[in-house]
This record gives structure tokens, C-alpha cells and sequence, in this order.
DNA sequence: TTTTATAGGTCAATAACATTGACCTATAAT
DNA sequence: ATTATAGGTCAATGTTATTGACCTATAAAA
């Protein structure tokens, strides 16, 4: 590989790190207003995209352990953003839920970042969406060729 | 927004968040084995693109504090990774530089990510190294209209 | 030349994030 | 009855990162 092809590789690294970086900083700022954090997005995040998500498929999703839900988890529910209910098709798997509250801190932080990349996709023209997710899409399936294990906890 | 846009946007979030994730993850298991972790390769990284960085600019480059930067700096020239030396035109001033042994990691590491996102880029035509990046671009200077200010310390 | 500012190093306290390990209840499946 | 699954919780540990305080050394300005 040369100079000049590895220094471009290297602007891609860059912009990586400063996007990622950027995209998360409006909601984080949002987020501490209200006295939680990142963690409490991704929880509410996926549960408005998959209501009734169980604690086992949430876990799967975010890749963490159960120790590092639980907190985050229990203060969502107590503080009225979430409700989590046992199923009724097998009463010891929680179905959680989110709340009008939950559902409207929820659309306030991910309406940043969805306002922000549809404004970007727009102004770029019709195919840079496709494009760039497929670039994400192919970086994720890095990981997902490699793994074929368990692990939980 | 309707329902069907708003879930199309939906999917850039959580491609964004998993393709972030994918990417750090052999880089950080190699680390790990070095007994590092990822702002020692953040530090290693942008010492690489830019030899003799004084400290002031690491700090202003990676957005934290002096105290969160200086054990892992420390640690790298203890563990032979980097030299810090006063500069010649003002000894206050600290210039950070890779040993060969510290380029040796650094460009095992960056390689990882070099190379994947190389092959995505190739195999998915000319215009897609592009799009990617004038995408992230763009979501950087959200926060680049913002910075107007100072912030030290 | 005294004063002030800058660059950097370091200690302490605090906290979010996340881990491993251990142990508990409740429920379902065998 | 036994075993497995889902979930909750306590404890200990460690990284990342913060704010606050205080230190030295050097440079620039008054």
C-alpha cells in the first residue's frame, strides 16, 4: 500500500472517531439535564424500536452483561420512562416497555441525530444513504462472520 | 416525517452505533493483550499522523482533560512506545514521537481498520470512499459551527 | 526585572461504565 | 424431582474521565 493511499485510510480513521464523537455529544448533553446517561439512550432506543423486548434480548442487543443493565434498567422504571411486566406466555422473561414519558424523551434524543443524517442524505442527493449504510453494513459483518459462539451471563 | 422515513433513520442510528462498536474491537483485544487499552491507540494514532504534537494539542485533538491524558502517555514512553522531549523552540513545550517500536504497534492496530475499510471501499466501487466520508464530514460540522469557545485547563 | 501567562506534571476525590464472580428467586421444561 | 432459563442483586475490581488543587519550569509582557 502506498503513502499517498495510507493517508487517505487515515483520514477515513479520523472522520470515524470525530463523527462518532459529534453524533453522540447533543443527546449526551440532553441526557445529563435529565441525571442519566449513554447507556439509558441505548435502552430506550431499542425498546421503542422492539416494545415488549425481553432483559435476555436487550443484553444480546446492546452486548453487555446483565450486571451492567441491571442499574440503568431498574432507574429507567423507577423514574417512569419504562414499565417491565412479566410476560404472559412464560411469566419469568420481563416484557419492557416504554411510557408516553419514555416514548417522548426517547423521540427528543434520537430526533437529533435522525434530524441531523436526514438533513445530511438530503443535501448530498438520493444515493449517499444507500451508500453509506452499506459501508456500516459492511463493517458490521466483520463481527458477525466470527461470531458463531454463546456467552452470556 | 412519516412513520416509514422516520424508521429508515431509525436503521442509520443503530448501524452507526454496531459499526463503531465492530471497529474497535479487534484493535481492543489487541491492545488488551499488551496490557493498553483504546486512548493509548487514540494517542499512538494521531502521535503517528502528527510526530513531535506537543501535549496542548493531543489535549485540544482528543477533547479530554491533562489528567485523563497524562497515566497513558506516561505509560507508553515507560513502556518504550514514544519519547517525550522538550522542543527546541520552547523547552516548556513536550514533543511527543513513536519509537520504532511504537510504530510497529501503532501500525498493527491501524492496519486492522485500514485494511477493512480499504476492501469495503474497493469492493464497492470508486464514488463510495467519497460519499462515506464527505457523509461523516458533514456530521463532524455540526459541532464545528458550535465551537466558539475556549476550554482548558 | 518583577509579574503574569503558558505548558506540563501530579495528587485526590468522585463518578459512569463495565467487568467477573457469587448467590438468590421464580418459572418452565424434562 | 431435577435441571435449565430468566431475571435480580451484592461485592469487588478496573478503565475512562471528570473537577479541583497545587506544583515546577519557561516564556512573554509590564
Amino acid at each position: 500500500m502506498d503513502k499517498n493511499r495510507e493517508d487517505q485510510l487515515n483520514d477515513t480513521l479520523m472522520l470515524f472517531y470525530f463523527a462518532y464523537r459529534t453524533f453522540t455529544k447533543e443527546p449526551d448533553r440532553i441526557l445529563s439535564q435529565h441525571g442519566i446517561h449513554r447507556l439509558h439512550h441505548r435502552i430506550l432506543f431499542f425498546v421503542a424500536r422492539q416494545p415488549n423486548i425481553s432483559v435476555h434480548e436487550l443484553l444480546d442487543t446492546l452486548e453487555v452483561t446483565k450486571q451492567a443493565l441491571h442499574a440503568p434498567t431498574r432507574q429507567l422504571v423507577e423514574m417512569g420512562y419504562m414499565t417491565s411486566e412479566p410476560a404472559s406466555h412464560d411469566r419469568r422473561v420481563r416484557e419492557l416497555k416504554l411510557t408516553e414519558k419514555g416514548e417522548a424523551l426517547e423521540k427528543q434524543l434520537s430526533d437529533v441525530q435522525r434530524g441531523k443524517m436526514n438533513e445530511i442524505f438530503e443535501s448530498m442527493g438520493s444515493n449517499s444513504e444507500e451508500i453509506w449504510k452499506e459501508v456500516m453494513k459492511n463493517i458490521i459483518a466483520i463481527d458477525e462472520s466470527k461470531s458463531e459462539d454463546g456467552g452470556s451471563n
